[in-house]
DNA sequence: CTGGATCCCTCACGATACTG
DNA sequence: CAGTATCGTGAGGGATCCAG
């Protein structure tokens, strides 16, 4: 006993016992795009162990941050949606994104790319400022994945899935995390055809601004 | 190998590949106050076996968020550090820190009490809107820890050891945190005796102003 | 004394198979 | 579809030992 415990009064090796065990942060980023199933859960995080998704989940709903609910009718099935105290989890789980997303390279062959986690990615890095007074709609391709973002007057609202008729169409391969960071620029990127567009070309300028990821960290200095 | 990795193109999937190893969190909280040796890291996490303290910090320093130093002279010690990105995760910590204090309940007797948690708790619930106009400084007795608290016009400097002279001292056993999360009054904590003070009384009320903690979570609702 | 390395043991995790 | 049962492996836990 006291194995799996840190042994101190201290709030943030309290959180590390509650969801730092591996895969339910995952979880819990995957709920919080809205209740989901045991097996839409399985489909987002592909190499998880059907055994230890159970045990996450049931952890989870133990520390009441996770909430078991049968669907009224005529489903008749179980559900998993986050508590309150779970959503509070939100901001923490967008930047500690933001943060790790600096240190991502390019994908590995074996990666794959989750729709959810794309669009927590830009509720994480979206930067309201940027977007007073611009209302425009963007459809992004990355990989197989497609999701959209709809821009107005400074808020965001991004999902999965198309959106006919946006204002920029983005097929953004892996380019996209060096535009977000600056690495290249909106005519870098077109020009060596790392992105391609079709719609509205300056609102590809604006993207970059709209969505800002910190660069990359460095080697060497403090 | 790609054992230890989620396979997921993911800023919150690389993040927990990062810093979500066991104790790896915890180091970088004792790390965010300045730097430490690895015996003094050692006594800020007593539970942490030595060998997997060297592989948190060859790990840590490999993701170049931690830096090992060479004390120039005359301690030629070893030193480690944060570096910039390490820094990063700075409010992520409070913030997560606050979060789990929230379903902490009370200390068990083998849970060790430092000081660094308990400043960096008061950094992560400090609400400077609170302290406007505010001067005051407060020294708190929590267990065997001793730490104090400068408060001078929204802004916060704590840090462990005693402060004399201080406006207010505070020995709170544990019923810190039930103040911070209003679960009790100023005056009930002072009657039933959960407190002692000895200072400017009405500083004590302030004290739940200035520092503010969520309430725990409840079980049942959503 | 600091800053680790080494050994052994245990248990949580991971892969797979299986059941209501 | 929604999990549980089984079992092997490797990371974590704990003690001890060693070099500068």
């Amino acid at each position: 006993m006291a194995g799996r415990t840190y042994g101190q009064y201290c709030g943030l090796a309290r959180a590390m016992e509650l969801v730092g065990e591996r895969w339910a942060m995952l979880v819990v980023r995957d709920l919080l795009l809205g209740p989901k199933r045991f097996s839409e859960l399985r489909r987002g995080l592909p190499r998880i162990p059907t055994n230890i998704l159970s045990a996450r989940l049931r952890d989870l709903e133990q520390a009441a941050i996770v909430q078991r609910r049968i669907l009224p009718r005529p489903a008749a099935a179980v559900v998993y949606e986050l508590t309150s105290y779970g959503k509070d989890l939100k901001p923490i789980v967008l930047t500690l994104g933001a943060w790790g997303a600096r240190s991502l390279d390019d994908p590995q062959p074996n990666d794959s790319v989750m729709a959810d986690a794309l669009v927590l990615a830009l509720q994480a890095t979206f930067h309201p400022e940027a977007a007073r007074g611009l209302e425009a709609t963007y459809e992004l391709h990355v990989g197989p994945v497609v999701l959209h973002a709809r821009i107005a007057d400074g808020t965001l609202d991004a999902a999965e899935g198309s959106l006919p008729g946006a204002d920029l169409v983005l097929d953004a391969g892996r380019a996209l995390k060096a535009l977000m960071a600056g690495e290249i620029s909106p005519s870098e990127a077109l020009e060596s055809g790392m992105v391609r567009i079709t719609g509205k070309p300056d609102l590809l300028a604006r993207f970059g601004d709209l969505f800002r990821l910190a660069p990359a960290p460095s080697r060497r200095p403090s």
